[in-house]
DNA sequence: ATGAAAGCGCTAACAA
DNA sequence: TTGTTAGCGCTTTCAT
């Protein structure tokens, strides 16, 4: 205890401590190294009274590996993205990998940051944010860098993906509104494009058009509560002939509910029908009770690290492209269920 | 562009190209060294054929740091928690650094993730969870490795840390439900103790003794909305004879108030006042106007990265403390306000 | 302004 | 089982 040396301590202080080789040290901090018992011992027990501690760094520059991942991810204090990461930070570091954490702010190109990442060799990179752009896709693929999209669409199949199928989302939708009162209806979505937000509700206007039901269309500026709180505004002006609303995101019907609640004491589902779409928590909340699309974070990121972890494993594999399974959840915001 | 090998490309094979040394490759891509405009450009266009990047891991081993830092969170998908985060997050890498995030899970043991950092050579670690051990602490210190705390308490002056205070809390919170009208109060806080949130009920407590107001105490089983749904189902039996409650947590406040609706048809604040503490987003919502205790996460994370910055700079500063100062928000869950 | 050489802390191939 | 040697990719004196 009288080693307060400012210098970090190394492999080769413990070596010599211990009495052994530098590459005694290595091994008894590698699983599974040829070492006998006793000498692994000494060196532990060398490394603990200096406090020595394995330099990551030093190993990956030798082993041309790190176990550090990226992961890329926007608005992450939103109720479904701050759960993506959480589980995928839980799940990459359960896996023995560290993840690094970029957060995406709207201004910022989402390739600049994944090609931060090349520089940290990581093992890997998870975008659930703004789509890279091919060019950035593309460099991975070459350097054979693992890449996993979440809800970015299929890119060309030139990335790993998981993604909900937008189709389905906008016919879960259209039948869990039409499903007891056909009627006339409208949906929200915000202006600035995204693979999934935006596709949903395209799927649903199809849908409608095809089904001859006339959809009125409004769009917030963001996929936010506020967002809908606002165009709400607007909703409420049409109200005497809709009669059921899709939101392309569960904060965004929170925000029209809420909205439509104060200023025109609208009563859900009596007055409008809405569904939204994540199945955030807070849509389950008492004072919401809203009817939604479910899209599980849970398994939707466990399929995105399986997948990189697969990738790792054999970066020549195939592409793969998972597509998730989407169950509508009946609450007190829709009439009936399917029964 | 008809190198298509395997071998990543390092600066030996960029400065061969650019037909220079090693050393000017490095020079090359470091900030304000002494190289020549032309040489530079050179190196740059051979890199930029080459699809060549600075292998950061090694540049860290010869410089001996790394511009890596880690954040070690828990509950980091609860509206709070996501939002320090992001903020954090965000502020280290403008900051030029890029966090590793942990997340602790209930049975975790804190000290082991900052342990794990030490492995990475992290220019420091914020930690927003449990507290660590003091050994653990300590460690830290005895490393030179920044460490700063997050509402932890000042745990005995041998780390940084920025918090709330937790006196101020409890007597804010008491003031606001009494500023009006003086009634019988109880509060809500979790069961498994934590400095800040405990610490704020048992001040709210006290003041109560002081000021010779009857308090009931409600525990519920942790601090989330359904934890206060819960422990709800408690209060409403004490309903006629509590006219305000203040809840250690807004995400409690919320769950309190939803459950209180709908099995009580209690209203806010007529029947009774409510006062959360935090001010997350959803306090805010229309469904809500929970009337709360702002502690501003922005500025206590930008207090946490100053003080971390700062220390990267100079280790031997004296330990700092930066007391955050709280705001009380008035909505409407209670009487009146101070005007 | 540039190049040669040494070394950061570690692991892996090879000998013994 | 253990030690020796040679790098991993980079930066950095120190000459030139």
């Amino acid at each position: 205890m009288t080693d307060d040396h400012n210098k970090p301590v190394t492999s080769f202080d413990v070596a010599r401590r211990a009495g052994v080789s530098r590459s005694m040290v290595s091994r008894a901090f590698t699983e599974g190294a040829n070492i006998s018992e006793k000498s692994r011992e000494k060196v532990l027990k060398a490394a603990e009274e200096l406090g020595y501690r394995v330099n990551f760094l030093a190993r990956g520059l030798q082993t041309r590996q790190s176990n550090l991942v990226g992961i890329v991810a926007s608005s992450l204090d939103t109720p479904f993205r701050s759960r993506q990461v959480r589980i995928a930070a839980q799940e990459f570091i359960s896996h023995g990998y560290r993840p690094i954490l970029l957060t995406v702010e709207p201004g910022d190109d989402v390739g600049q940051w994944v090609s931060v990442m090349l520089n940290y060799n990581v093992a890997g990179v998870m975008v659930t944010s703004a789509t890279p752009s091919p060019k950035i896709i593309q460099e991975c693929r070459k350097l054979r860098m693992p890449l996993v999209l979440i809800n970015r669409g299929k890119n060309q199949d030139i990335a790993d993906t998981v993604q909900i199928d937008v189709q389905q989302a906008g016919e879960l939708a259209f039948t869990m509104l039409t499903r007891s009162r056909a009627g006339r209806l409208a949906v929200v979505h915000p202006q600035i494009p995204s693979y999934s937000v935006t596709g949903r509700a395209r799927a649903f206007i199809e849908k409608c058009r095809i089904e001859n039901i006339e959809v009125d269309e409004f769009i917030s500026t963001s996929q936010s509560y506020a967002a809908g709180y606002d165009i709400a505004g607007n909703i409420g002006l049409s109200l005497d002939h809709i009669d059921g609303v899709f939101c392309a995101t569960d904060l965004l019907a929170l925000g029209v509910m809420d909205r439509l609640r104060a200023d025109w004491n609208t009563r859900f589902p009596d007055d409008l029908q809405v569904v939204g779409c994540d199945d955030i928590e807070q849509a389950g909340w008492g004072a919401y009770h809203l009817s939604t699309i479910r899209q599980d974070a849970e398994e939707q990121v466990l399929a995105a690290v399986t997948q990189m972890l697969e990738r790792i494993e054999n970066p020549d594999a195939p592409i793969q492209h998972y597509n998730q399974r989407l169950t509508p959840i009946f609450r007190k915001t829709t009439l009936s269920n399917y029964d």
